[in-house]
DNA sequence: CAAATATAATTGATATATCAAATATATTGC
DNA sequence: GCAATATATTTGATATATCAATTATATTTG
């Protein structure tokens, strides 16, 4: 069996092209917020679009797993970004407020992940990355129905 | 600042795309050999193909940071895929066989990878392939030189 | 309404990821 | 040949990932 080297094909490029997305934008994000993750921040973003949400929906939101989950808002609770406390209308939910210190990296956060993803588009026409897109979830969908 | 949310970014898509896709490949891969992970297989397959390779080496070809690397080798030696002995040339590195097991593993592999890399590119054209690599190497271009 | 079922979140087990610091050996330059 | 530097690997700290099993509460249905 002829099989292409792994760091030829595709899934190749799709995969180091994040790593190096991710490595990018964690670097600043890190020299502006030290103790900040980029997952970290975004579940921050979501939470304050969106306060009602549950860690389930943010997980899927995020495309993570509940335990992932459940593990990211702890670690987040712990740092003091959020709060974590009962709610009395569905007691199997919690109730998640952003602190003071999530509220303050808020308003820092936003322009530093715009210029990460500008930064990062440069030199890329709107309709390339429009195909990027299609191509990708043509991928996405053929592994998801087989 | 407006942002777009996290999940309508192409970097998103990109994600959620290798996500799926590793999900996918790795639930075939699990259900012909029940302990192998997809890089565990990568990293037997180039060892397989480039037998005097160091782990730092492997360790770019597929991506990850050499701490990664000897984690991962850990445990292939613990699971009988690989045998690490003491490389005599130069002791700082060391000498990495593939085991009786890694190679019987080596012949069902192949088939399997194959496999999920046709399927999940199916009904995806060989021009639209290339446009996607080239896409995702100007990404990944613009995070390396920023 | 009670039993069956569904849902939200957690936990345990295991694998992986990154960074920075440490260790051990090789190589280079004076 | 020795000191300075470079290289290969490991280790520790911390974050994350997935799966399967568990817990606790809600909802549905006979």
């Amino acid at each position: 069996m002829k099989l292409a080297i792994p760091s030829e094909t595709v899934f190749h490029a799709i995969e180091s092209t994040i790593k190096e997305y991710r490595k990018y934008a964690q670097k600043n994000i890190s020299e502006a917020i030290p103790d900040m993750t980029i997952d970290q921040g975004l579940v921050l973003l979501f939470l304050n679009e969106y306060p009602e949400m549950t860690q389930k929906e943010i997980a899927e939101l995020v495309f993570r797993d509940n335990a992932s989950m459940t593990r990211m808002i702890n670690t987040m609770v712990k740092k003091n970004y959020l709060d974590r406390s009962m709610n009395d209308n569905d007691r199997r939910r919690y109730k998640l407020e952003i602190t003071k210190k999530g509220k303050d990296v808020l308003k820092i956060l936003p322009p530093i992940i715009h210029h990460n993803r500008n930064s990062s588009l440069e030199g890329i026409s709107k309709n390339e990355l429009r195909q990027l897109q299609i191509t990708l979830n043509k991928i996405r969908l053929n592994c998801l129905k087989n």
